[in-house]
RNA sequence: CGGGACGUAGCGCAGUUUGGUAGCGCGCUUGGUUCGGGACCAAGAGGUCGCGGGUUCAAAUCCCGCCGUCCCGACCA
C-alpha cells in the first residue's frame, strides 16, 4: 500500500482497494459498491434514519425521472445543473444486422432528465398535498440514487452517480423553515461527530457557494489528513423559491392564500470518502466502531490437528459469546492462509479488534486482543506501536473488556482528528502568511477576515485553489479567531473571520 | 472538446525497435509439507494479443482506419 506520504491520491485508491470497498464500473465515473463498503453505508444510513425519524421525519419515494419542463420552472436552480445532467430521450431498442442501436422511432416527446435532486419533481406533488395550514408542515426523506454529469470523478468523494438521501419539508413560516434548515445540520453534525468521529465545523455558505435555488444554504465541513478541506452535509432554506415556481400555497388560520415555505438537506455517500480520509493509516481503512460492520474478528492459530479441534472450540465460544452482547463478530476459520496474512486482510478492512486464539491461550486460559490502532507517541517506532497494539488478558476480562475498548476507540479517533485539525488551522492575517501556508505548510483550514465579494472569491481560488468553505457559526469560532478586524485580500473592515482552505 | 500516454490471461506487465507458432509476476485449481505478523514445493487451468482492413510464405510486432481507457486543462454533494 502506498504511504500517506508518498502520494496521498494513491493512498486513498490504495485503501479502497485494499479494504474491499468499491472499484470502477465499466461506465465512466461510476463505482461499484462492494458488499463491505455498501455495510458501512448501510450502518450510515441506519444512524441517519433513526435521527430523522426521532425529529418528525418520515421516508417516501419520488421517481427517478423528472421532466424536462419541471427543471426550466426555478430558473436559477435549472441553471446550476444544467450542465451535469443526464437526460433520457428515447424508450426503445432494436436489433439491427445482430447489433443492438436505439431505435428512433420510439423519441419521447419530452425528454426525461434523470434527477440530480429531487425539488422540482417532488413540489410539484407537494402542491396537490397542499391546501390548508392543517396540511403543513410536510417533513420527508427519500433514499435515493442522483446523477450528476461530473467530468472529474473519485471514487465516494464524486461520482456521476450516488446514493444519498434528500429531505424536503414545507412549512407555514418563514421561522419554522429556517428552524428546520438548523435543526437538520445539527443532525448531521451529530452524526459526523458522535458516530463517524469527523469533527466538523457548523458555518453558512458564501452567495457564490450557495445551492442552486437556496436563499441560504448551511454546511458542516471536516478537514482530511491532508489538509484539504471536504463538505460533508448541507442543509439549505429555500424560502417561497419553490413554492413560487410550483405555484404552491395554502390558507393560513387568518384564511389568508400564502406560498409555503421550504428546506432540503443532504447527506450522500461522499461520507464513506471522509471516514476514509479522516481516520484510515498507512495499514489501510480505520473506522470508528460505530460503523464498523464488523466489530471483532477471531482468528484461530494452530499447528496440530489436535491443535486445530481444541482452538477452533474455543474459538467458536468466543465468537459466541460476543456475539450475545450484541456485537458483529467474524470467526476466520479459512483454511490455508497464514494467521499472518488474515491480520494483514482485517486490518486492511478497518476491523476495530482482532482476538487471536492459540494454543498458548488455551492453557494459559487468556485471549490475545489487538486493537487495529493506539495513539502514537513521540518518536515511536513501528516495532513498539505494533507491539503496544497487543494485549494477553484472562479470557473472562478480555470477553468484558471488548464493549468498553470499542467505547474508548471511538472516543480516541474523535479526539485525534481533532487534535489534527486543531494542528492544521491557522488564524491568518496577512496574505504573505496565507500563501505560506498553502505553498509550504501544507494548508488547512485558514481563518481569515473576509469582506471581499464574489469575483474576489475567483481571485482567491485562482491564484491560492482555496475557497471559502463557509461563515462559521458564532459557536464555532475558536477564541483566537474571534473578534472584528481587516479582510485579508481588500483591507475593508470585517466583523468576523471565514474558513478557507483547498478542497474537494 | 484541446494536449499527453496506453490497450497482450482475473490483476500488473514484458515481448513490438530488427515480423518466425504467446511469456513473466501475482491471483486461481489440486496434492503434500506448513501455520503466534503477508508460507513453501510439485502438478495444473486460463489468451479472438481492443476492433476492422491492408502488406507478407508468415503480423502482438509493419501500414491505414476506427473504438475504448487513463492522466492534464473548463464543473462540483
Amino acid at each position: 500500500m502506498t504511504p500517506r506520504a508518498t502520494n496521498y491520491p494513491q493512498w486513498y485508491l490504495d485503501v479502497i482497494k485494499r479494504g474491499d470497498l468499491a472499484e470502477n464500473s465499466p461506465v465512466r465515473g461510476c463505482m461499484v459498491i462492494k458488499p463491505h463498503g455498501y455495510a458501512i453505508w448501510e450502518k450510515m444510513q441506519r444512524e441517519l434514519d433513526d435521527r430523522f425519524k426521532a425529529t418528525g421525519h418520515v421516508n417516501a419515494y419520488f421517481p427517478l425521472f423528472i421532466p424536462l419542463s419541471f427543471l426550466t420552472k426555478e430558473e436559477q436552480h435549472a441553471a446550476g445543473f444544467a450542465k451535469e445532467c443526464a437526460v433520457v430521450t428515447h424508450h426503445r431498442l432494436k436489433s439491427v444486422n445482430g447489433e443492438v442501436v436505439v431505435d428512433p422511432e420510439s423519441k419521447l416527446d419530452e425528454p426525461l432528465v434523470i434527477r440530480p435532486t429531487s425539488e422540482t419533481i417532488i413540489w410539484a406533488q407537494y402542491k396537490n398535498w397542499i391546501q390548508s395550514y392543517r396540511d403543513l408542515p410536510i417533513l420527508i426523506n427519500q433514499w435515493a440514487n442522483v446523477v450528476r454529469w461530473e467530468l472529474r470523478t473519485r471514487l465516494f468523494l464524486r461520482t456521476t452517480e450516488f446514493l444519498w438521501q434528500e429531505g424536503h419539508t414545507a412549512h407555514a413560516t418563514e421561522a419554522e423553515a429556517v428552524e428546520e434548515t438548523a435543526r437538520m445540520l445539527d443532525v448531521y453534525a451529530d452524526f459526523a461527530e458522535n458516530v463517524a468521529a469527523v469533527p466538523v465545523i457548523k458555518g453558512r455558505k458564501t452567495p457564490g457557494e450557495r445551492f442552486a435555488g437556496a436563499l441560504d444554504t448551511l454546511c458542516i465541513e471536516g478537514l482530511m489528513q491532508d489538509g484539504k478541506a471536504l463538505q460533508m452535509g448541507t442543509s439549505h432554506y429555500l424560502g417561497q423559491n419553490f413554492a413560487k415556481s410550483s405555484d404552491v400555497t395554502f390558507l393560513s388560520k387568518e384564511g389568508k392564500r400564502e406560498y409555503v415555505y421550504a428546506t432540503s438537506w443532504g447527506v450522500s455517500t461522499r461520507l464513506v470518502g471522509a471516514l476514509i480520509m479522516t481516520h484510515s493509516d498507512d495499514n489501510g481503512l480505520v473506522l470508528p466502531p460505530k460503523l464498523a460492520p464488523i466489530h471483532v474478528v477471531v482468528i484461530p492459530i494452530f499447528k496440530t490437528d489436535a491443535e486445530k479441534a481444541l482452538v477452533l472450540e474455543e474459538a467458536t465460544k468466543v465468537a459466541a459469546e460476543l456475539k450475545s452482547q450484541g456485537l458483529a463478530v467474524k470467526l476466520d476459520d479459512r483454511d490455508g492462509i497464514m494467521p499472518g496474512a488474515k491480520y494483514y486482510e482485517w486490518e486492511a478492512k478497518g476491523v476495530p479488534l482482532r482476538i487471536e486464539v492459540g494454543p498458548k491461550d488455551l492453557e494459559k486460559g487468556s485471549l490475545c486482543l489487538v486493537r487495529r490502532f493506539v495513539l502514537e507517541k513521540e518518536g515511536e517506532t513501528e516495532q513498539e506501536l505494533r507491539k503496544r497494539r497487543k494485549t494477553f488478558v484472562p479470557r473472562m476480562e478480555a470477553i468484558a473488556s471488548i464493549k468498553p475498548t470499542l467505547d474508548t476507540m471511538q472516543r480516541e479517533l474523535f479526539e485525534r482528528a481533532r487534535v489534527f485539525r486543531t494542528k492544521r488551522s491557522r488564524v491568518i492575517n496577512t496574505m504573505e502568511e496565507f500563501e505560506s501556508y498553502f505553498a509550504k505548510d501544507g494548508g488547512g483550514f485558514a481563518w481569515v477576515h473576509w469582506a471581499g465579494n464574489h469575483e474576489q472569491e475567483d481571485e482567491m481560488a485562482k491564484r491560492f485553489e482555496t475557497t471559502i468553505r463557509c461563515i462559521p457559526f458564532p459557536d464555532q469560532i475558536p477564541e483566537e479567531a474571534k473578534g472584528e478586524g481587516k479582510c485579508i485580500l481588500t483591507g475593508q473592515p470585517s466583523t468576523q473571520r471565514v474558513i478557507m482552505a483547498r478542497a474537494y
